[in-house]
DNA sequence: TATGAATGAGAGTTCATTCAT
DNA sequence: CATGAATGAACTCTCATTCAT
């Protein structure tokens, strides 16, 4: 029973978050959604009270990606170069694969205007990152007068917007290639910590 | 004759960009538009498209107005320093005043999918900031390696998105205030740059 | 253009009075509605705020059908009795044939909770009975101490419960026919009158 | 068993019967019956064939009820002028506390369309009438050709419709209050009876 | 008998767009 | 050029009812 439960959740939240991601928000219909979720209409309404509601539960969904991923790809005894690349590169990759969800996550649509949530939401990312910093400037891999909190929030700024508006410009005049304006990224940030 | 179209059309994309700033695009109907604007249901059709046919002029509306603010607020004889911080006072200031014209802007549904036209219209702003770093460079104030071309684009891009996601979560923990975050935020983009 | 106008939104009331007294308001759809008065959905909401904002409408027409009756059975040569019967006459009447109508005004629907509206739209009802019980009074015809202003209400009240009862229920046990029921009626007010 | 399937069918009546009252019939949804009466929804179908089916279960209680108070407020030693009175009392009371259930009992809903149902369960009311005005009639308080079965009839409904209007209406013009409502209410029955 | 998740038809309403004037 | 009444498809959401457990 709680399996079947789940089920259904997972099938209307997995059907949302593809289709938002295909059409974006406001062009996904619930009836978009049920179809390919295979539940009824009065389904959705069971596990979510609106429209709306939708878009926390797809907000987590991606971050749950993102640290999936991070997790995955950065281990603790690379050198903060390495996973600041990694870093780079996920982010990246995701921003490609999920624009259109990114661009519904900072609609404010996600939260009303109670943007506590929204924080919340990063934390765990930014807690991530704050321990890999820290070790860094234990480490002497970057300056000692870093704040690491505030440079955390930046960077992690820096990376998704420079990676959201190369998708959404799809080229950058000038920089040959992904690849080339992800290093030069790296080094803008490096430059930045050291 | 020509005057009395160019007053209709101002008159609707002025309605538009107000509007579809109290209440988002997708809230905002024709309807609306046209009722500001004192001009008939029909007559939008006549100097747009299609609804979607707006976004395209707003962005256009929206980057006129922070290049007008950039010139009013920056002299050639700055320092790179004050320049900067001008910069992140108007990116802030307009960041907090069209939240919603800029969501639309990044939401893809600016120019279908073919973003020429979004770096085409960027490239005023671009080219402003060049000037000055370049300037900057001959002057010694920054490193003589930087990348201008390219640092152009991350610069502007860091800036919009902290600013943008200051806006969106409202307070960014660990930081007392926006005087605050804007220091960092211009000590940061400083080393990357010396 | 004025005529046309008018011509539509008569068409809708038409509509819906008629549909509202064959199935009862809730079971009336708008659908229903715009089909018989072939206008396309949306042009309802040209002339009406909301499904709601019919009821008003809707119970003018039903007072206004029912003055109409009015003047043209009674006239002012008549004895207060003969006058009392036409009343009666066309009460039965029109509650015969507006049933689901004459619910509806009374289901509170009718104007939320304000029901001054009430009061108001029965005003030319009321004056003009109260016309006709100062005529009486003036002629002997009924007890000079009879309070006008209150009689009128028991009066309309009486009848038009009477008739409701009567065609609800179809049928009152050990009353023959309706003629009978009327008549009947005719003295219980012509006894508390005199 | 029969205990707790009378248990069961009490709860949801009893249930249905307070929703509606607040909510009127057609804002009532199953739902919110069985929430209330804390039992599952498909319990609902075990009892009632339908939402309709709710209708002759609910005028049954409200008359019940109704009858109870009367029985409570009315004694047979009391005087005929007395016992009016108490009734005008006791359907002034419940028109106020049932207002909405007394709407749907009238609105045709109750039976489809076979209203034998509302008669028969009206009768125990008329009898009880009946037997109070036969004994004022043997006592000479009424008149000797008093129709009784016909008065008693007449005098309910004329009483019910005036509570129900009074206080749809709220306030009746140029009569003070409620119990100047009530008295000239008696008066003008009472004149008609004597 | 009792449950409550699932259903799906259908409700009221909105709105981008058209076109006769 | 300008109008604005008219359109009708499409939307979100509700809810009486069913049925496997």
């Amino acid at each position: 029973m709680r399996v079947k439960k789940q089920e259904k959740y997972d099938a209307i939240l997995e059907a949302a978050f593809h289709i938002i991601e295909e059409k974006g928000f406001e062009n996904t219909s619930i009836s978009d959604i049920v179809k390919r979720a295979n539940v009824a209409q009065g389904t959705f309404y069971l596990y979510f009270k609106s429209k709306n509601d939708l878009v926390p539960a797809i907000a987590e969904e991606l971050l749950t990606i993102t640290n999936d991923m991070l997790t995955d790809y950065v281990r603790d005894s690379m050198s903060i170069d390495e996973k600041l690349k990694k870093m780079i590169d996920v982010t990246f990759e995701n921003t490609k694969k999920y624009k259109a969800i990114i661009a519904l996550c900072y609609s404010g649509q996600a939260y009303g205007h109670s943007f506590g949530k929204w924080e919340e939401m990063y934390t765990p990312y930014y807690n991530w990152m704050e321990k890999h910093l820290l070790q860094a400037k234990e480490q002497n891999e970057i300056a000692q007068d870093t704040k690491i909190e505030f440079s955390v929030r930046i960077i992690i700024n820096t990376i998704e917007q420079t990676a959201d508006r190369m998708y959404l410009t799809n080229s950058i005049t000038g920089v040959d290639s992904h690849e080339d304006l992800k290093k030069e990224l790296f080094n803008f940030i490096k430059r930045a910590l050291v």
